[in-house]
DNA sequence: GATGAATGAGAATTCATTCAT
DNA sequence: TATGAATGAATTCTCATTCAT
């Protein structure tokens, strides 16, 4: 299986010089043959590994969605608040190199794009997020390290969209690392001081 | 005489029709030949009254933000935590119309839009909202009705953010009116408690 | 028929102000509605007094070609050869306002212009005026004051040809109206001596 | 392997396309999909190879430059009056198809043309004839083979547009050759009746 | 007559995709 | 498999002309 592995490889090369140009110029102003430049092959070679430009985003999408659940979706429940929380810390954690990347998703995604799938892709991700946070929040609330007055399911999904919030506009507005670390600093608290069931 | 025509009014009209179309298509794929025929006139009309096609976009942004200020720019600091929690609410609240622009401001804000203007318009705005909470949150923690412990400035930029996140996953998953009211009564709750000066 | 007079003077102002347009931008690039601003009237204005841009045009190079008609064909054949070459001098002595309306209709006798009826008509002008020439030294030839080695018919047309060359250098290459003068001087001293019969 | 193709004769092809094209409809009037049906190509073929109509237009007009450099820059410098005009007779004979070119290039020099640099161009170009012809004129008058009454500089720069005169009418008015011949025979004549210094 | 808003045919140019080599 | 020349559909914007007022 050589040649699958060859191909796999090369499809991975193409994408990653795909981000580098949609990244620098933004999806539609990026053409075809500037992808080929950057991965140092001729334009219909492009093709050879992807159907259309469409499919090549959406390979990239499909990749940069796995990373983004890898690091989001927390493989087992906190058993404390303070666990939840650092574990929210650790997903709103990433490098200036993958903030870069959110604008090109936030163009791909948005419906300029041919087919909605995308959309429906992510809108998915983060139901399913919502949930797994719902559920987590429920897991903590019986145990007690959780306020009785919140709604797990109705917070878990609220959540999902504030923590994206913080990291779009990092992404979208370039907000310097630091300034993000403080953002982020100041929401968990407010998240731990809110969700305490200390004063029930 | 000339027909003679309330160029304003004639404006508007065409934004109009070109935020429908930018709904129905995303502003890429749009041409300006659809946004002629929706309004009921030919393709050089618009040019009377825009340049080009980015200059129209513009002008519907413009509009579109003046809009978002007056709702999320609190004209006065709260005087309670309660006045502040329910300014939120309102600001939260828009109608399913208003929702369905998301997506396009979502496209245009990308970086495929030829001037970034747009971009550091918004960048600025949120700063400028983010600055806003910091503010108020500041007075209320003066007045001890905020809890010590949050650092006003940083909290607002973050709230600003995270209020972003939820208006944003409305309109891009079309997260249905009564389950974003649910999410917003969650978050408000969450920031009711958090921020809470109860048991400094 | 006061009307009529109005007419025609108001024609008279709009090829006026096409004149002035046409020089500083050229034919193709100036747009109906520059012509109407510099004429102080609206665009449909034109349309009352001329069916079409080219009619106008067309109005324009007649106007264009009385004037070089009048100034070019002698009204009476000269009676010697200095009497010859000084009209040949008065007809190029021209005012450089003049001058400037050259590339003008040089543009407009091209074939771009849609009918090719000004190309005849031009043509047919230096035909008449190379006969008109040829016969005024025909008549000099008879009178013993031209060289009989020339043939008046074949002279007399290229003789029209060379004027038309230093006329159009002039206005064309935008030559200074001084040195112009001394091409002109040098041609006809050339001319004379060449025409002169004093050593046949 | 991709296919194999002359870059020079394909530009050289396709301004041979343009040159028909422009001939048969004027540059103003042919589009460029004119050019590319002529030279048996799709549109977008000429972009592979030229910039814009603009830049395949300049050229166009570089190759006819140099072409007519060449016919009529003479490399040595005349040592008789009957040599220097041979040589100008050599010059101002040229074939029909190329006679043809000239209505193009009288269009493309107006002041229609966006640049104005081929202006300049052509009018550098006539500077520089005339020069030459005035340095060879003061040669002969050097010699005594040039009557001493005459201005070499001026002469030659009245020359070089009484020549252009000759070859623009014909190109301009379709003069038959036959014609043209007799009118550049007479017009030699008269030049070297009027050079000689045979009396001065 | 005068106006200037509206029209829409038309042209240059771009770029994803194909395919001969 | 790799190439890059060729393709042509698609889109923006212009401007002469029309016509309701």
């Amino acid at each position: 299986m050589p040649k699958i592995v060859d191909k796999a490889a090369m499809r991975e090369a193409i994408l990653q010089a795909a981000l580098l140009v949609f990244q620098a110029k933004g999806y539609h102003a990026a053409r075809m043959s500037d992808v080929a430049t950057e991965a140092g092959l001729a334009k219909g070679t492009l093709y050879l590994y992807f159907a259309s430009k469409e499919e090549m985003t959406a390979a990239l999408a499909e990749g940069y969605f796995r990373e983004i659940e890898l690091r989001f979706m927390p493989e087992q429940p906190a058993e404390s608040l303070d666990e939840f929380i650092e574990g929210l810390r650790t997903a709103l954690s990433f490098g200036e190199e993958e903030a870069r990347s959110i604008p090109v998703f936030f163009e791909v995604f948005g419906p300029s794009f041919t087919t909605d799938a995308f959309s429906q892709q992510v809108s998915k991700f983060f139901e399913t997020l919502g949930e797994c946070y719902g559920e987590h929040l429920s897991h903590l609330q019986t145990k007690g390290a959780l306020s009785k007055q919140h709604n797990p399911s109705q917070l878990g999904r609220a959540l999902a969209a504030m923590l994206d919030g913080l990291v779009l506009h990092r992404g979208l507005f370039g907000v310097p690392t630091e300034r993000y670390v403080a953002m982020v600093d100041s929401a968990l608290l407010l998240f731990r001081a809110g969700l305490s069931p200390a004063h029930d």
